[in-house]
RNA sequence: GCCGCAGUAGCUCAGUGGUAGAGCGCGUCAUUGGUAAUGACGAGGUCGGGAGUUCAAUUCUCCCUUGCGGCACCA
């Protein structure tokens, strides 16, 4: 006999190869209906798994958070028997849980097509209407790899055969006699648990064990939730997010354009540059007031700088290289801004009054990446970074960082990322530089992170070759985490390029260099900012922050006369004098998420005022506003955060 | 780069083996209207590029190109 104790600590003596699903039945009829899922020792556990000891039970039902990943593990399964009864020479691979829902890889000579998910879903839906009561097996290991291969399963073969310990069984879990795969489980009691509330989503390919070398798997996705409900609601925040994209956005605000001439390039508009150029200027001033200089560095260098700094060596593929016809030369289109940075410092003598020297640029970077991982705004070929180099002793580092993390929170909150994690990674196993020089950068960086006041999270083992690095990770207004910033210490380049300084014993020193920072690429942190406020920029961002808006066509000689005065007062507005109504250009302006508009008739033309009107406060009324307070009141409101009075 | 899907007017999209359509936008005219679409008329397309099948291709086939969704990559 077994004791088995329930969460409100009551016992129950039961027999050996009694369930969870046993005791539930004792207690109701209901209870056993609900439970689908059982906790035993702590462990997830089938419900019709026999007990196999003492134990503590708690019985879990649909609602349960460990549900969830259990109705989408099985509707992975589910898919995987429809799929191979739709088409029988389709070999199983993988088929794990993720956020959402589920994926599963499936080897097939011909393609699937999303024509194909009708029928799928369709037959999903058969399987879990015949309620197939799914079984768990245990198998030997040498006898489940002998199974699949039987029935010319080589991925799961291969699979028991790779991860599987010697000796060691492993778990099948059957559909009735009909199908069945190798898993950890745990899984529902039968297929008729499973809600319908899941949807088919994507194709896509997935190679084999995430490795480029072995051969392409087709990839189904689908998402799974309890409940019909919960689906809706995950589709609805999938079209929210479809709003927010930045390429829609860009196209119907205006900002830029993209072109097939010039793959993975930008073409900034008026509107889009404007916003670039506001945040430069911001960037700008911030870095000056944090003591950095700045500088412009060359487009192309010689084959042989690139050569010397290591590039040419490690990352010649996605360099764009440049030559011409009169010289026998191969130059090189900048990747990335170091190495011009280090010319910059070994040029002339320095010592260590010198340092921390910061070096600044708003460089303009060209890579040549592969046209698949192009996207938008967030990955381009051509793009300008808010990078700096500092130059600084060892022991100057922590200070360093500190000071960076400081000026990395700021220019965050300034533009309402007020949830920033940071990731710190230490050494790799193949490296540069001394265990001791190691030691004192990852402290530095250690001791800088934590102080930062930013919650730290640890990822060993995941630094450069070349040095220890923080990244830093915001979370917008959806959820979604974006890596942005970064400074990484650098043993590798100083050394490579000589970089040196004259230390206070009068010998020469190499110094540390550390990169770093916090927009990342513009471009990128454009894309991100656009989804952030989903096209609606605070006013210091608006490309346009007024629009002045005429009711008729005799307030038109105000409404210029108005606008000369905001711009006076250094405000981007716009004038709109077209022979419309007022609420078609209300709404027009509303749409291209004007922050104010500000309407212009008989009344204000009289009284030389303003009505404004601001976007997202549709049900409040104009605010009427005397036109030189207007100027004042406006002027305040559209200053940069470093520029604020109060 | 790899797998799948797509490219039709400035934008969003419909459509067909017999050389194209809507809404919005744009232009002209009328209307001078008080906070999310005034009306009429008009212009606008080598149906991504090339080749093939066909009497005939925007439509079918192949190649290229670009985009989209993933995978791989991301100094």
């Amino acid at each position: 006999m077994l004791d088995i104790t329930l969460p409100d600590g009551s016992k129950r003596e039961v027999e050996q190869g009694t369930s969870p699903f046993d005791v539930a039945e004792s207690i109701s009829k209901s209870l056993a209906k609900r439970s689908i899922l059982a906790r035993v020792n702590g462990e997830l556990w089938d419900v019709k798994r026999p007990f196999e000891g003492d134990s503590t039970l708690e019985l879990l039902d649909i609602k349960s958070p460990e549900a969830l990943d259990l109705v989408r593990h099985d509707a992975a399964h589910v898919l995987a028997q429809a799929v191979q009864e739709l088409f029988p020479d389709t070999q199983v691979t993988i088929g794990p849980v993720i956020d959402d829902g589920f994926f599963y890889d499936f080897a097939r000579k011909e393609g699937f097509s999303t024509d194909d998910f009708a029928a799928i879903e369709k037959k999903m839906n058969e399987i879990i209407d015949a309620d197939l009561p799914i079984n768990r097996e245990v198998w030997a290991k040498d006898d489940a790899i002998a199974h699949f291969k039987k029935i010319g399963e080589k991925y799961k073969a291969q699979i028991i055969d790779d991860i599987i310990p010697p000796g060691e069984d492993i778990t099948l879990y059957s559909h009735a006699d009909q199908w069945s795969d190798l898993c950890r489980g745990p899984h529902l009691p039968s297929t008729g648990k499973l809600p319908k509330a899941f949807k088919l989503m994507k194709l896509a390919g997935a190679y084999w064990r995430g490795d480029s070398n072995n051969e392409m798997l087709q990839r189904i996705y689908g998402t799974a939730w309890a409940n019909e409900k919960d689906l809706k609601a995950h589709l609805m925040r999938l079209e929210e997010a479809e709003k927010r994209d930045h390429r829609k956005l860009g196209n119907a605000l205006d900002l830029f354009h993209l072109q097939d001439a010039a793959q993975g390039q930008v073409f900034w508009h008026p509107k889009g540059w404007t916003l670039y150029r506001v945040l430069m200027d911001y960037m700008r001033r911030v870095q000056d007031r944090y003591g950095y200089r700045e500088i412009k560095t060359p487009q192309l260098m010689d084959r042989s700088f690139w050569e010397k700094s290591g590039h040419w060596g490690k990352y010649r593929e996605n360099m764009f290289i440049s030559s011409i016809d009169q010289e026998d030369k191969v130059l090189a289109v900048k990747p990335m801004n170091c190495p011009c940075h280090v010319q910059v410092f070994n040029h002339g003598q320095k010592s260590y009054r010198d340092l921390p020297l910061r070096l600044a640029e708003f460089g303009s970077c060209h890579r040549y990446e592969p046209s698949g991982a192009l996207h938008g705004l967030m990955r381009v070929r051509a793009f300008t970074q808010d990078d700096a180099h500092i130059f600084c002793t060892e022991d100057q580092i922590t200070d360093e960082v500190k000071r960076f993390c400081d000026m990395l929170r700021e220019v965050y909150a300034a533009l309402g990322f007020d949830d920033v994690t940071v990731k710190f990674s230490d050494r790799p196993e193949t490296r540069v530089g001394s265990d001791e020089v190691w030691d004192k950068a990852e402290n530095s960086l250690r001791v800088a992170a934590e102080a930062s006041g930013l919650e730290v999270v640890y990822n060993p083992g995941d630094g450069a070759f070349y040095g220890p690095k923080l990244d830093f990770v915001v979370k917008d207004a959806i959820g979604r985490e974006w890596q942005t910033g970064t400074i990484q210490a650098d043993f590798n380049l100083p050394e490579r390029l000589d970089a040196e300084y004259v230390g206070e014993d009068g010998a020469k020193h190499r110094p540390a260099m550390l990169h770093r920072a916090i927009f990342g690429s513009f471009e990128r942190f454009l894309g991100i900012l656009i989804e952030n406020v989903a096209g609606a920029f605070p006013m210091w961002l608006a490309p346009v922050q007024v629009v002045i808006a005429t009711i008729m066509q005799d307030a038109d000689d105000y409404a210029l006369e108005a606008a000369a005065e905001l711009r006076k007062a250094g405000l981007r507005v716009e004038v709109d004098l077209r022979n419309e109504k007022i609420n078609y250009k209300v709404r027009e302006h509303s749409h291209q998420k004007v922050p104010i508009i500000a309407v212009v008739g008989r009344q204000e033309m009289d009284d030389r005022t303003l009505a404004l009107r601001r976007f997202g406060d549709a049900k409040g009324r104009p605010e009427v506003v005397e036109l030189a307070a207007c100027c004042e009141k406006l002027r305040a409101e559209a200053a940069p955060p470093d520029l604020r009075e109060t």
